[in-house]
DNA sequence: AATGAATGAGCGTTCATTCAT
DNA sequence: TATGAATGAACGCTCATTCAT
């Protein structure tokens, strides 16, 4: 029998490991040799889970955006009227806050260090922005997609800020943006 | 006039033929033998002037921001009602989107780069922030300079979603942003 | 019978299943895993039959040489006259073009990575080229076994230059070859 | 001024320096280290001189055999008759043994870690061959420019044997050769 | 002031070998 | 016996930085 029974499993378990450290440092910031000592593995044991630093990469992502999907429909399934999804998410992004920042700082980053040609034509993140443009007009009830789209860019910037800015706190923006949004639905509808 | 003075003028020039390699490729993926050879002169050169490659950046980032408020405060001018001033922001971001989404780009790069400590206690970076906030407190005639700061956020969300994305064209997101202002406004008031 | 022998055919076969391999890709080009692969057993089970890497391309080359002799001496049995001989030679080697270009291409190899030193002292190396000369010199009717060193020699050169040159056939090369042997032994007799 | 005046010559230099140990331990069993170590350079200088250790054997393969013809021509120039410039190719050979024995190495090497295909189509293997064959076909003053390709084959096969046998000297093999080719030609003509 | 050759630590990755199961 | 996950030294190569000229 092998060591690790279901490598699967492992590897999921591998990429949670490596999420905070990629988040904090960047992707390109990063080593495998400190990925590997950060989750407690060999250089070599890493390569034996993921092909490539870059596919290690592009897994986290995806299984990171497969349980946001999930965590923000079931926050978002008590409230009925608009106003009260809009808070509903509100309420849910300040409550992650901190996940959702450093997923905001892997993706910029990854977006960087990789040909804006190559992004657009990975099938990977053309499957996450999708899921989450889904999501958001899902949560919300939109019959634009495009809408949630904006909705979701806003959200970026407001985590990115907190990156690299103390001025206003996250509460503070996601309250502005909260407003910002019941204001914009009651004039122009859904 | 001292030797100085053209030594600085010069450092200057040197940021300004670099920036759009910089923004083009990022930090990390740009070496000091391609900022040399984009801006005409040798390695060693290039160290005469910045003495590592982060401070060569860090000026970068300085030199940039000091553009931007005049600039701003022009292309606004003619605008009288709030919904006017918020459309000829819209217009000027437009019309200089290429500049921008490069700062952007850059700026987010230096973030990523720099310890979070180093970046909230550099008087540069604090100095940029509170410039950007003004700027559109008094573009638009805010009595918040809170809601300036939000503003910055948005128009930085939209900014970096040009980076790695191409689901919505900038003009569209900008539309969406004005909109969104404008409705916001009218119902909260300034 | 003991196990050993079941153990010893064993060793055999699995040698015999990664021959291909090792010829085609070379020693240093092979890793353990693709012959583990090839030959349908785990990385561990390998080094249960195998010591090392090494050891296993040795025992291959010695495997190898062993078949070889009765095969030449069968296939020359009909031809009576020196030309006869020769010619039979010479339609021996363009039959089995394959598998002796992928014995020279291993024999080479197999030099390249071990001391010169340690080929000229190995007992193994000693018998085999003791082999092929006698099995020449026997084929050939040849009184100078040296004579028959120097053929081998000729036809290690053209299976050789199978390898990385296709500016001869083989069949262009051996034909040479007869004529020229023919030459010799008509001037300066067997 | 640079440190290097002549970067072309140094480079030649470093090739020559570097002749020794690839011949020695083969392309695949020598490290870029181990090469820098050789020419008493860091590894940053050796691939400030050549791009890939591909391209550093390539250029090392390309300089030896432009040395090797002129040589060739050189020592064959008083021979009038065949018999004569067939004993001075002989005799050349004999004085530059080391060195034609080394570069038989390194070029098989070569040949086996390299794709066949890659081989066939690199020009600077093309042009080598044809180098040869073309020096062997002025030298001898043949006719039939296969008959110089066999030779060279020939040649090959007598250095090649060297690396792992000591069971005839590389003077006794070279005198087979003369003589068989002086039959060879009196038999069948140039 | 200016050049570009030189350095060497460090990168992503590989692979012969080991060992817990 | 047999598995394949795990190891870690070593690979080809890069690049911020230095320094002789």
């Amino acid at each position: 029998m092998p060591k690790v029974v279901d490598s699967e499993l492992y590897r999921k378990e591998l990429l949670h490991k490596c999420f905070d450290l990629l988040a904090e440092k960047g992707y390109a910031n990063v080593t495998t040799r400190q990925i590997s000592k950060e989750i407690g593995i060999s250089t070599g044991a890493l390569y034996h889970y993921f092909p490539s630093k870059k596919i290690l990469f592009e897994q986290l992502v995806e299984n990171m955006s497969q349980q946001d999907e999930a965590m923000l429909r079931a926050a978002t399934q008590g409230a009925n009227t608009l106003p009260e999804r809009i808070a509903a998410l509100g309420e849910f992004l300040i409550e992650h806050e901190d996940y959702f920042v450093k997923q905001a700082v892997i993706w910029i980053d990854f977006c960087q260090h990789t040909d804006l040609h190559e992004i657009l034509n990975n099938s990977v993140f053309q499957q996450v922005d999708e899921q989450y443009q889904q999501a958001i007009t899902h949560v919300l009830g939109l019959s634009n997609p495009k809408v949630a789209r904006f909705i979701w860019t806003l959200i970026n910037g407001v985590l990115i800020e907190q990156i690299g800015s103390d001025s206003l706190t996250f509460v503070e923006q996601i309250d502005f943006l909260v407003n910002m949004l019941t204001a914009y639905f009651e004039k122009y509808g859904i």
